[in-house]
DNA sequence: AGCATAGATTACGTTAACGTAAACTGGAAC
DNA sequence: GTTCCAGTTTACGTTAACGTAATCTATGCT
């Protein structure tokens, strides 16, 4: 056994390892998708309050809303019990694996044209620099 | 020549065929992405309109601002101009590149995921499904 | 002429996700 | 003791991207 499983973090720590600022950690939190312990009136994050984090950020990266990702937070949570849940949580996933595969298609539709433009803006480039030799 | 090439549109053809309301149409127009013609006070749209308005929602879906969405188009337009501009466009273009490559690998590990996730969820199911044959 | 329909203009409302400021607390360091 | 410092609460402000009326206009149809 270790001793160090069960490290805290403060939130100064976790704001500055993610690099948000303690107000969006507050406001995450009273949105129901963080819940720290406290230590007199100090927030004391564990390692699962670190993941949501990390989770969190993931999340508003590809595009949820913080109420979306509560949501699965805590159809996750409940995912053991029935199947009606069960059924519910499947439906959401593949909704969401349905936009985010949309998505994933525009991507990489707009990163070729990025391409195509770049090359032609360095092909102008190169003749310029090389059509007035003084 | 063909007699159709020049075609145009009414405000609301383009609502329906790319599902946006007519607010969000003039609304784009008032952020400075369309400039469609006027017959009288009506809006008459040409088939740049037109493009300019798929552009729009597609740089949407990939997260773009309506704002990022405009410097692009004006970047489009005077990228054969001089130099800077030149190079400020390829910078833009680069960063953004990056962003969306990031943004592409977050979700595939978000796929991933749900994937596992689903095939997880659909053994629960049938596991039990199968337990209790009355 | 009268009416319906599509479109225009103006303006206020809304939601999400925080930012920002003010005022307070509790322990640590000097 | 007092001065920092990190943290807390409360509350109002802000931005983007439209939504939602309300009111007005132009036109084609009957």
């Amino acid at each position: 056994m270790t001793a160090a499983a069960d490290r805290t973090f403060s939130i100064s720590e976790l704001a500055q390892e993610f690099d948000v600022t303690t107000r969006a950690i507050r406001f995450y939190e009273s949105e129901g998708l963080l819940t720290p312990e406290r230590q007199g009136q100090r927030r004391i994050y564990s390692r699962r309050d670190r993941v949501r984090l990390m989770l969190t950020l993931r999340g508003k990266r590809i595009g949820l809303s913080l109420l979306e990702i509560r949501e699965l937070f805590e159809l996750y949570d409940a995912a053991s019990n029935d199947e009606p849940q069960l059924t519910k949580f499947v439906d959401i996933l593949s909704r969401r694996e349905q936009q985010l595969t949309q998505q994933m298609q525009d991507i990489q539709l707009v990163l070729r044209e990025i391409g195509q433009l770049k090359a032609q803006c360095e092909n102008w480039m190169e003749k310029r620099s090389g059509g007035l030799p003084e």
